[in-house]
DNA sequence: CCTTTTTTTGTGACCGGTCACAACGTTTAA
DNA sequence: TTAAACGTTGTGACCGGTCACAAAAAAAGG
C-alpha cells in the first residue's frame, strides 16, 4: 500500500527549523535526553506538541538499532485459550509501552511457523512471543529469529527457551482431588486432542492423582475441545461405560458444555448421579446448568508474566528469569457433589 | 529494548557482495523487478535463499513510503464480537499479504482512542480498521490519522468514513419475525447496554419488527452483555412482567444463558412455556439446553471486506467502494417453538 | 561496420531518525 | 589572567532499503 502523500508528516528537522535550533537538539527533547537548557527544552516542547509532532518508529527502529514492538505468533485463535493469550499480551505490552505485532498461523507446519516467526522478525520486532499448543519439535527456530529473543508461552518445543507456564497437569490433578474428596472413586476422563500439550498434561495429571490415592483410572473417551465433540464422546461413554464411573474429569468446558447436554438426554442428573469438572472457566462456565465446577487460568498473568520475561532477556543488567509457571485455580460451583449411598447404588 | 548484535542480520549490500553485483540488482531480483537477466536473477535468489534473507522491513518502510502493514484498533477484546474481529481481519490481512498490527483501548475515552490511532501511525501502517461497539463522536479522528486511510468496522463516528457493516437491526427483526411467525404476540426483550451501537440497533430491530406487525412492544429489560447480567435481568423480568410476555428476544448470547438460567429456576420450560433467541451464535450456542436459536453473524466475511475495502482506499484505480453491510443469518434451534393454547393459557 | 535502440547493471541522493563527537559559550579553578 | 571544566548546541556519518537516473553492454538496424 501506498501513503497517499496527503498532509506531509512533519519531521524532527520540520520541528527543528520551525525552532531554530538543530535537529539533534529536537531529538534529544524528544527523548528525554539531559544536557538541554530548560528554556529551550520547554519551547521545542510547546512546538512538539502544536504540531502533534509523531516520531517515524520506521526510522527510529532503522537507526537506533533498537525496537519497542513485539511480537505473538499462536495457533487456533478461535479457541479460548490463545485468543485469551493474545489479548492479555496484547495487554500487557501496552502498559510497558510496547506496540504489539501479531501473526496467527493457519496450518500445523513448521513452515507456516517459521513463514509467522520470520515475517515478525523482517518487521524488527524486539521480541517474540509464542504459543503453540501442540508439541513440535522446533530448535531450528532459535537460527530462524537469529538475534530476536523468544519466549514460550505455556508451549514446549524440545529445546531451552525461555518459558512461562500454566500448570496444565497441576490444574487436572485438583479437579480430579476434589472429586475424589467427595468419595468419587470411579473417575471417567473426557480427553482433549492429544497432539495437544494441555490435553495431555492434563490427561497425566488426571492419571497421577488417581495413582497418587491407589485407584485406577476410569474410563476415557476424546474429544477434539468442542462442545460438538463433548457431546458425541459423552453419548458413547455412556453407552459403552455407564455404571463404571460416577464422576469425569472434562478437559475443557466446551466439551463440559457438550458433556451436560449428552447426560440430560440421558436423563443423567448432574451432580446428583453424575460429578462433571470443566476446565478454563469460561465466563460462561458459571451459568450453565448447573454450574460448571471448573480450573480457573489465569491468562491475565500469564500475558503479563511473558512480556516481563521478554523484557528481562533484552535487559542484560537482570540476569535470565527461570522459567516461571502459574498455579492455576479450582473453582467449586454445582456440578460437582458428594457420592451418596444414592448414587453408589445406581445401576 | 535494544536487540542483542549476537548473529548480524544480512543486508542487500551483503548480498550484492557475495554475489558480485551491485545492491540495486539484488534490491531488483527481491522486490521481483523486469529488466534483470535470467542467470543473474538465478544466482541471486539462489544466494538469497541460502542465507536466508529478509528485507529490512523498517528500512523499506522508510525509504518506500508504503507499507504493507495494517492496524486494527479496537475495544472490550474480553466480548465475543471484537475479538471475532480481531481474529478475522488479521487472517484476512495475511491472506493478502499484509501483516497486521494490534492496539487495543482500555477506556472509552476519546484521548484514548487517539492514543491507540496515534500509535500505529507512528509505525507507519498502511490503513487503520477501528472497531467501537459504542457511538462516540469522533471527527476529528481524521486529523489523528493525517494521511492514513481508516475503515470503519461496523461502528459510526458521526463522520463519512468508508465503513463496513453488519446489519444489527435487521438481525434483531430476523429473530423478532420468527417468534411472530411462530404465533408470539407478546414479546419482550433483554437489551444489551445501550450506549454500545449494536445494542441499540438490536433494540430498534426488535422495535421496528414489531411496529410492522402492528403489535406493541413487550416489557425492556437491560444487561451488560454478561450471562450474569442476562440471568438478573430475567429473574426482574419474571418478577415484574410474567404473563406479559411468551417470548424473548436477547441482545446476545452470553445474556441468553444466563436467561435460560433464571427461567430454569423458576421452573418455566423453554421452549414450552417462553421461547428465547438469541444473537451472535457462539459455538457454544448449539449445546445449551435447550440449543438456542440464535443470528449468526459471518465475521469472517466482515473482515475479509473489511480489509478489502482499506486496500481499495489505497488503491487509487478503484473508486472508493461503497459502504457493504453483511446480512445476518438465523439459526433455528430448539429454545423456540409454536405459541401453543397452553402457553396462552398461562397465569 | 558504425549508429541506434534496447537490455542490463551501477551510482548517488534520500527517507527520518540515532550516534559519536566536535564546537561553542560560561563558569570555575589555578 | 588563563586554563580547565562544564553545560549546551551543532555536525557528519550511518542504519538498510528505494528511487531516479546514468553508464555499460548487448542486440538490432541501416
Amino acid at each position: 500500500m501506498r501513503l497517499p502523500p496527503k498532509k506531509k508528516n512533519l519531521t524532527i528537522h520540520d520541528v527543528a527549523a520551525l525552532t531554530g535550533v538543530s535537529y539533534q537538539t529536537v531529538s534529544r527533547v524528544i527523548n528525554r535526553m539531559p544536557g538541554v537548557a530548560a528554556d529551550t527544552r520547554a519551547r521545542i516542547q510547546q512546538v512538539l506538541a502544536e504540531v502533534g509532532f509523531r516520531p517515524n518508529m520506521s526510522a527510529r527502529q532503522l537507526a537506533g538499532k533498537r525496537s519497542t514492538t513485539v511480537g505473538l505468533v499462536t495457533f487456533a485463535t478461535s479457541f479460548y485459550g490463545p485468543s485469551q493469550i493474545m489479548v492479555h499480551s496484547e495487554q500487557a505490552s501496552k502498559e510497558l509501552g510496547l506496540s504489539f505485532m501479531f501473526s496467527g498461523i493457519v496450518e500445523q507446519s513448521p513452515q507456516d511457523i517459521r513463514r509467522a516467526v520470520d515475517e515478525l522478525c523482517a518487521h524488527q520486532v524486539g521480541g517474540i512471543l509464542i504459543h503453540l499448543p501442540w508439541e513440535v519439535d522446533l530448535r531450528d527456530l532459535q537460527d530462524v529469529c537469529r538475534n530476536v529473543p523468544l519466549v514460550a508461552v505455556d508451549s514446549d518445543f524440545g529445546f531451552p527457551c525461555p518459558s512461562v507456564f500454566i500448570n496444565q497437569e497441576l490444574g487436572a490433578r485438583q479437579a480430579t482431588r476434589h472429586l475424589l474428596q467427595l468419595g468419587h472413586q470411579k473417575i471417567a476422563h473426557l480427553r482433549g486432542p492429544i497432539p495437544w500439550r494441555a490435553a495431555r498434561l492434563r490427561y497425566v495429571g488426571w492419571q497421577k492423582e488417581l495413582k497418587a490415592a491407589h485407584l485406577s483410572p476410569g474410563p476415557i473417551v476424546d474429544g477434539d475441545w468442542t462442545a460438538e465433540s463433548g457431546f458425541e464422546a459423552t453419548k458413547r461413554l455412556i453407552a459403552d461405560h455407564w455404571g463404571k464411573f460416577t464422576a469425569v474429569v472434562v478437559a475443557n468446558d466446551q466439551m463440559a458444555l457438550g458433556a451436560m447436554r449428552a447426560f440430560e438426554q440421558s436423563s443423567i442428573r448432574i451432580p446428583q448421579k453424575i460429578s462433571l469438572v470443566g476446565f478454563d472457566d469460561i465466563p460462561e462456565a458459571g451459568f450453565f446448568s448447573p454450574p460448571l465446577s471448573t480450573i480457573k487460568q489465569d491468562f491475565a498473568a500469564l500475558g503479563r508474566l511473558s512480556i516481563q520475561c521478554l523484557t528481562a532477556l533484552v535487559d542484560p543488567n537482570r540476569a535470565a528469569l527461570p522459567n516461571r509457571t502459574i498455579q492455576p485455580l479450582f473453582i467449586e460451583r454445582e456440578s460437582t457433589a458428594r457420592m451418596t449411598g444414592l448414587s453408589k447404588r445406581l445401576r
